[in-house]
DNA sequence: TAGTAAAATGAATACGTAAACAAAAATTTA
DNA sequence: TAAATTTTTGTTTACGTATTCATTTTACTA
């Protein structure tokens, strides 16, 4: 690989004039502006972006913790904010989480510098909360959030589980069952309680009968609808802590030869643009902007280290963005 | 940041005996040994990858050009990738596919130091072949492949398209469609190659009516899907080009109101993981090994960076895995 | 045209680590 | 116990770039 220093000398000029025609054209000579770039191109240098990290403190790439991509969600997130990130001048080093074991991840960014991490998979009480903030590295939460709270964007978890579960009061639904995953995730946590809070409003008695916690695999999911439908007092509806779960859920009932809405309703939360492609338009909540929570996040982001390195500077960044309902095609009037 | 000179100090020792310590521990002596790594505990150290990389010329980090995640063929991939590459310990740096401008990328990929790329969006005449072959870099190209060949993992598409085909005619259907993306992409050539070699053995005529060229969007998908059902000579069974694709047409004909299979027949290429998750059980085509195409590519692409390493060797990679039929439930006999 | 200011260039150094080589200390051998 | 090994540690340099500071060249002023 050729250096600045070959460059240099096939120039006929020191390294530092090379470095300049790169960092501040404008104060090097024409002509020797003309001539080094010529070499360059001769030669077909390349700065190499190693050193120049090591002298600048910056690496220009960001780690990303993503949950899993079968959940549509992450898709959405991971392609707004890889491309995002490219638009800045990032680079995303993706990783995906490991069944809640983030620190085995966090070693892996750690060994890599990075000039912030962005993630989606942190659990409320996550010990790797604090190992991120000894880095002195901006991080962002998205989607879930941390008891320490930090940088965090994520949906008004709690209006969404309000706002499914009136609207499936609204239709008439009075035997509800909420199906979601781990409490120790914020997202389920929020939507849980706006679930027990509006039923409880409305007199409706929330016992183990109408709460089941997945781990949010198919197998299971698959597992809990079955047992569900098998009851004597079959509920009306279904909401579930997730559209992808929503999705599982539906493709178990149809596989079954369930109809939906016909046979039962159901309900998720987070509004994946899959809802909309599939065969089955999936009503459901999620946040009121156009765009989604990874795309937010990367945004704040890439704004904190920016105005790190401008102004050695740090605020936080907190939203909970409203939320409303997606009024589809999968949950009907009783 | 503490450095591995602030160690040294810390410790009273060089910084080199602290090198030693992460490097070559048996080198030394076991009371200076517990001595530095106390230091390091307690100054929290941590060697710096950056620097690490400038001296060893090695960043452990491979850059993935991906198509879509919209396509659940790249979602399984980019999962398989990065997950196995971690295992490795490198790390991947994701990019996403530009309507076929892999150039930008590519300046992209470039200036972030790599020690291999692996890609599966590139076309079969693509320019940007020959810059990579420049880099002097291992790359793996996966799914699709160049006409300069180089290293590829790809699926024989001219079976799979066989297969397909004669699959549908053992059904009794003889008016088929091919519905497919653009071929300046090896799959789609060579899936369509096997089509019409098939069809031609069994005296079909393949014509303008019988092929429909998409750029693989939903939108264009179903505009082509929905003029395909209004022709006088309404096929009786659709070969997609891809599982994706195939996904497509089929949401589309289920929201409008046709039956799959018994209105028509649909097979698709790929047998991802999706098509068996789904309300449907999608037909399809796909290799016979348990796993997917980005998984093979990405073991080959380490394997030849550690070869490289370690005898400055380099071997070309280049597999055609077989691909047999999975018959599932969304064709049938007429 | 001498003197001064401004522009252009180069030499030296720092970033944090690894490694070649040299030196010192500990151990073995005779 | 002195010489010869072996083990352990340290000094120095390299990796490729950016930057500070000093120096040279050019342009401008009176």
């Amino acid at each position: 690989m050729t250096s600045s220093k070959d460059v240099a000398s096939y120039a006929g000029v020191s390294q530092t004039t090379v470095s300049r025609v790169l960092n501040s054209p404008e104060k090097v000579n024409q002509k020797t502006l003309n001539k080094v770039k010529r070499a360059m191109e001769e030669l077909n240098y390349r700065p190499n972006s190693i050193a120049r990290s090591l002298v600048n403190k910056k690496t220009r790439s960001i780690a990303l913790l993503s949950g899993p991509l079968h959940n549509p969600f992450f898709v959405e997130t991971t392609t707004s904010i890889v491309n995002y990130a490219k638009a800045k001048g990032f680079n995303i080093n993706v990783h995906f989480e490991n069944f809640g074991d983030n620190m085995s991840i966090y070693e892996d960014v750690l060994n890599h510098q990075v000039d912030g991490i962005i993630l989606s998979s942190i659990l409320y009480e996550d010990p790797v909360y604090k190992e991120l903030q000894k880095l002195d590295i901006p991080f962002m939460m998205f989607n879930r959030k941390h008891r320490e709270k930090g940088n965090y964007v994520e949906m008004d978890n709690f209006q969404a589980g309000r706002l499914a579960t009136q609207h499936l009061i609204n239709l008439n639904h009075k035997n509800i069952v909420w199906l979601g995953g781990p409490l120790t995730m914020s997202t389920f946590k929020g939507r849980y309680d706006g679930f027990k809070q509006v039923s409880n409003e409305y007199g409706m008695d929330v016992n183990d009968n109408h709460i089941f916690i997945t781990d949010t695999s198919k197998q299971d999911i698959f597992e809990k609808t079955s047992h569900i439908m098998s009851r004597k007092h079959r509920p009306t509806a279904i909401f579930a802590g997730t559209d992808s779960i929503a999705i599982y859920v539906i493709d178990f009932l149809i596989q079954k030869g369930y109809r939906v809405p016909e046979d039962i309703s159901v309900i998720g939360v987070d509004n994946v643009e899959l809802s909309r492609h599939h065969s089955f338009q999936l009503t459901t909540v999620g946040i009121i902007d156009e765009t989604n929570l990874g795309q937010i996040a990367i945004e704040k982001l890439i704004d904190l280290i920016n105005l790190r390195e401008a102004y050695n500077t740090s605020e936080f960044v907190q939203e909970t963005v409203k939320t409303k309902l997606y009024n589809r095609s999968t949950t009907k009037l009783i």
